[in-house]
RNA sequence: GGGUCGCUAGCUCAACUGGUAGAGCAGCGGACUCUUAAUCCGCUGGUUCGGGGUUCGAGUCCCCGGCGACUCACCA
């Protein structure tokens, strides 16, 4: 059936060439996109293109053909652009408009004639001359019902984005978006940078790496989880603010909420701390929600999400002590081994992550309190123990923060340690924890300790998920749905 | 990795406890100069995800495999 589909698309093709000349053309000049054409005119009163003939050249993919006798109307589109376009008999002349049947739905062509508005008032184009510029051998998906199936929608985006146009309104959105930080980010005069995504040593993240091989110098190398470590290295040469928005690649699970590759922009400004930057992050998110939506306050599933400053602040430690406190567990009882064991036994955490008090306390957090964070919350309050890479607030605690919206964790930021003994103890305890079996342990890097040997100013360093964001931005729940193409395994062929 | 669900025409979906695989859209032929899910008349279209089994008979039941969605575990 499908062959018999194709082969008659193939047939209109081939007769191409003697109808028009070419059967795949070069070029086709175009006077005009379709989207500007939309944006110039259609405000434009129906008398207005009466008195003013306005020729226009564009070219787009035809998604549809309704033929209403010596008149068909047709739609062609592009990335940000829709518009109708008439076939008429009486200026197409007989020839060409038979020569339509020669065209199938999903061809691309290019079209030039002069605006109109229809009885109806839409903006059309009464096409003069037309030209096929490459066909399309294999029907599209149904216009109506769209295309439903969300594998397919992965693994052939393209077809995603000609068909469901509210899927390629949603990867608009997240274009704008991170333009929209790009602007942020330089007006406040930060440089953009970029550092190497292939490192001997996979630091400035807890996670575990994809590892390659680099044939030429027999090296083992691995794909960056994090380029914290490098863009310090660039605040220690004199870079006192840069940022970088790029991917990051951790060989974990796939589900809605990660991808093994994802997005995410890191900054880091000298003579900084952690409050300027929870400050700049309200600012930044505020800045993109009015570029976006026009407003501070926007929807997500059936919340409404606000990003007035100041965002709640929430201080980790206490609150999970308090959830254990509701649960009537007695002040204090998890800093004893065993009964901190059942504890994670009863509340049903994970036993190698919460194996210390202070782990415990943020798996307690992480389990209770954080999937509740819908507004936007600042966490405050990290213990030192998984913050291998902050400066100390007391012996226990560091001076980092983490952002929670809809109940996802979006930033992660801190006042950097640049104290170069300090940091060379706390790999060392990095080390211990990974010989004890944490994989996602960081590693040893005295390259970095020696950048701070140099000397490190006081910095401020935040990283933010760039596709996260978007999901919120978007109003989706799924990170696969903001990536236009995630990770799948291929189908097998056989 | 565990559990649940899904995979039928190019697309969207039907098909009772196992009994001739069907509709709409798309396509093909025809009518039609303001349609926009155009309309009207006629026609075509299937390796039911793959492999095996049970059965007189399998889209349907059983087993193995593939891919996906959700979820749990793991994980920023």
């Amino acid at each position: 059936m499908e062959e018999d589909l194709i082969e008659i698309r193939r047939s209109k093709w081939e007769k191409w060439k003697e109808s028009f000349g070419e059967k795949l053309p070069e070029k086709y000049e175009i006077t005009k996109s379709i989207s500007s054409i939309v944006s110039e005119f259609s405000f434009q009163p129906k008398e207005y293109f009466e008195e003013n003939r306005i020729e226009v050249k564009t070219a787009g993919r035809l998604i549809s053909m309704r033929k209403m006798g010596k008149l068909t109307f047709s739609h062609i589109i592009e990335a940000e652009g829709k518009i109708q376009i008439l076939f008429e008999k009486n200026i197409l002349g007989e020839d060409f408009y038979e020569k339509l049947s020669l065209l199938d739905i999903g061809d691309i062509i290019g079209v030039n004639g002069y605006l109109l508005k229809t009885r109806t008032g839409e903006l059309s184009i009464a096409v003069q001359s037309y030209k096929p510029l490459s066909k399309c051998l294999i029907p599209l998906p149904e216009k109506w019902h769209g295309l439903a199936d969300i594998e397919q929608r992965y693994r052939q985006r393209y077809l995603d984005l000609i068909i469901n146009s509210e899927s390629k309104e949603r990867f608009v959105k997240r274009i704008k978006m991170v333009e929209a930080i790009r602007k942020f980010m330089t007006n406040r005069n930060y440089l953009e940078v970029e550092t190497p995504m292939l490192q001997p040593i996979a630091g400035g993240a807890a996670a575990k790496p994809f590892s390659t091989h680099h044939n030429a110098l027999n090296i083992d190398l691995f794909l960056r989880i994090a380029p914290e470590l490098y863009l310090k290295r660039l605040v220690v040469g004199g870079f006192n603010k840069v940022f970088e928005i790029n991917r990051n690649f951790r060989n974990e699970g796939v589900d809605s909420k990660h991808n093994p590759e994802f997005t995410m922009m890191e900054f880091y400004e000298a003579f900084s701390s952690m409050d300027d930057f929870m400050k700049m992050t309200e600012e930044m998110l505020s800045f993109i929600s009015k570029e976006i939506y026009g407003s501070e306050e926007i929807p997500f599933m059936n919340e409404t999400i606000s990003f007035k400053a100041p965002f709640k602040r929430i201080d980790l430690l206490e609150e999970a002590k308090n959830v254990l406190l509701e649960k009537g567990v007695k002040e204090g009882e998890w800093e004893e081994q065993d009964k901190m064991r059942q504890l994670v036994a009863r509340f049903d955490l994970s036993k190698e992550k919460a194996r210390t008090p202070m782990r415990f306390l943020v798996e307690v957090f992480d389990t209770f309190v954080a999937p509740n964070l819908m507004q936007p919350t600042f966490v405050v309050g990290f213990p030192l123990e998984v913050s291998p890479l902050s400066r100390k607030k007391d012996d226990l605690t560091v001076r980092r923060f983490e952002l929670y919206i809809a109940g996802m964790e979006i930033a992660n930021g801190f006042s950097e340690l640049n104290d170069p003994d300090d940091q060379r103890e706390r790999f060392i305890s990095q080390a211990k924890e990974k010989s004890k079996g944490d994989a996602e342990a960081m590693s040893y890097d005295e390259d970095y300790c020696l950048a701070l040997d140099y000397g490190l100013p006081p910095t401020a360093g935040e990283g933010i998920g760039i596709d996260r964001l978007a999901m919120i931005f978007t109003n989706t729940d799924s990170i696969r749905d903001v990536l236009l193409f995630p990770l799948l395994k291929p189908q097998k062929t056989e």
